[in-house]
DNA sequence: CTGTTAGCGCCTTCAT
DNA sequence: ATGAAGGCGCTAACAG
């Protein structure tokens, strides 16, 4: 490969011309600038990325991680990548994808940089080593979903909203006259499960209905969504006869329960109404009946992420937060209590 | 951020050996290393990732382009990047995504290299830019599915193996007593769709079928797959009674297909036999009936797009040409053609 | 086992 | 508008 050296010594001119024909940086007339562009693409010669980073300190890549051997991008992710990728697009950035192994954070040595500008906290949980870490090195980031309490004041944030979603949907099952409702929640290590309790417990609350109307189960990452809801239907609802309504972690564990419910002879939404955060694993209007989901959205959720990002770079002490809307998708898996069948 | 040198200084030693210490390409005494470790600890120092990749020239980075801004990743590109990175984990590679713009070939300054040591070519198309300009500049880089023809011979690359799976598509409804089978194909500017309308030729001939038996559409990327799926039954279909069956491109034409036949009264699969090559979109379990499908494996073909890399980056003259089977998936979509409804 | 000296390829003052 | 020299932070080759 060419270097700006080859050129400039091709062309008959400095080293620094060249440079600046490519950068733009400093105005060169017309007739050396064509003349170190043509010789440029006759030796094929490019400016090489990383010497360039290295002198400018900058990449222009933003960092993505995820941990793990085992780890695998969801549906979800994937839609919250294209928000992030199209964002890229827009402003010139790269992503670079990295996957951790678990145990990095003990590898004091042989362990480099990343060559990012900053880096994008994908599922954070209450003692992140990653955050910890780009902390002490200083590299801006933004943590998608709550971060951790110590950092809730200092680190820019974008998540959904929550709250306001366990919330509404547990309203809407209560609008139906549901009473007994299951809310099958995120597992407990992950700061979502927080705030969704928090909002279904708010909703009961403030529809006058005391403890005992509260029912929640936490999905364990050890077995598969579908799994774990073909648990609950056949555990958790069958020993407790009153709950009639379901508000499932995503929509893998709502397959779950459809099929049990079927097993169960138990029929939906006649005999069960089931409301579903929905991270777009599923076509929700296939499953029969169709389901109605919280639907997260995934690629506004990308988009924001990387803005906040590239407001932090150019100035580091930006921590907004940014709450993305997730919407009630009213379909046919719900149905009014007094519809059920005695 | 504190560089090698002043890790060096702080510790008493000099910049090769600090950089031996992480590096460890060369022996260094415990005493120093737990010295320079230390000190490296105390001053938050990590070596800086350009600087290194600068001079080893490698920067354990693999380029996945997209190309356009309107380009989005689908769940089959979501399998196949999963399958990239469990094998980038497993040798310590990172994945750079990087959405190109469409007419960035014709910016030839300001554009630099790379920062990788090889791409993955994804939906290669006819004549493409991106590898006609890897050739010039000499990147190692494997082509997803089939290479355009002048590079076949020169370039290494993994695919589904088309052609068969069509064929065997073809022959199980053929088997099942059906002759005027509708093949929806891939949208006719993707080299796929070539391989497998000659896989579905193949197998008409083979059974002694001649060309009027033989109906093929392409799919065009002006609507969505579930509208051409739709249009396909609307028009096509009807306006041919003879069609029992139908093969079609991905998961959500089928599901377009679904629909259609519910506004046409037409009921699957008892008026018409469907298979659908499955890109992971749906969950074809829960159509009703399930959809029998030849299940594209993208998780695969990420695994062996990323070990012919690794090979190819080893050896430079690797032009190896993997195949990826695609499996037939037998649901409930398909039916004899002898029950007919009449 | 450790230190010294040159680069890697580019950008950036400071000159002119 | 252009050149010359030094530096970005690290590795590599040679020395001892």
């Amino acid at each position: 490969m060419p270097t700006i050296n080859d050129v400039a010594k091709a062309a008959g001119v400095s080293k620094s011309t060249v440079s600046n024909v490519f950068s733009q940086k400093r105005p060169i007339s017309e007739e050396v600038k064509e003349k170190v562009l043509e010789i440029a693409k006759e030796l094929n010669y490019r400016p090489n990325y990383l010497a360039r980073s290295l002198a400018i300190k900058q990449t222009k890549i933003i960092g993505l991680n995820m941990i793990g051997e085992k780890v695998k991008f969801n549906p979800f992710h994937l839609s919250f990548i294209n928000g992030v990728l199209q964002q890229c697009y827009l402003n010139d950035y790269r992503l670079l994808i990295n996957t951790l192994s678990n145990d990095y954070k003990e590898q004091v040595m042989n362990i480099s940089s990343d060559p990012t500008d900053g880096e994008i906290i994908l599922n954070p949980s209450i003692k992140d080593s990653r955050i910890e870490e780009f902390m002490e090195y200083q590299i801006p980031m933004v943590i998608i979903g709550r971060p951790p309490k110590q950092y809730e004041e200092i680190l820019p944030s974008v998540d959904n909203d929550n709250f306001p979603a366990a919330q509404k949907a547990t309203d809407y099952l209560l609008a139906l006259g549901h009473r007994h409702i299951l809310f099958c929640n995120a597992p407990k290590v992950r700061t979502v499960s927080i705030d969704r309790e928090q909002g279904y417990q708010f909703a009961l609350k403030q529809f006058g209905l005391g403890g005992h109307y509260q029912h929640i189960e936490y999905r364990d990452e050890t077995r598969t969504s579908i799994e774990y809801g073909s648990y609950i239907a056949h555990n958790v609802l069958s020993q407790n006869k009153e709950i009639s309504a379901i508000i499932t972690d995503n929509d893998k564990v709502a397959l779950g329960v459809y099929r049990a419910c079927k097993e169960l002879g138990r029929s939906i939404p006649e005999d069960l109404s089931i409301i579903a955060f929905s991270d777009g694993s599923m076509y929700s209007d296939e499953l029969q009946p169709s389901l109605t989901t919280m639907t997260l959205n995934g690629v506004t959720l990308g988009i924001e992420a990387m803005n906040l990002l590239l407001e932090r770079l150019e100035n580091t002490d930006c921590i907004k937060r940014v709450t993305v809307k997730i919407e009630l998708h009213e379909r046919q898996s719900c149905a009014p209590m007094d519809k059920l069948q005695k």
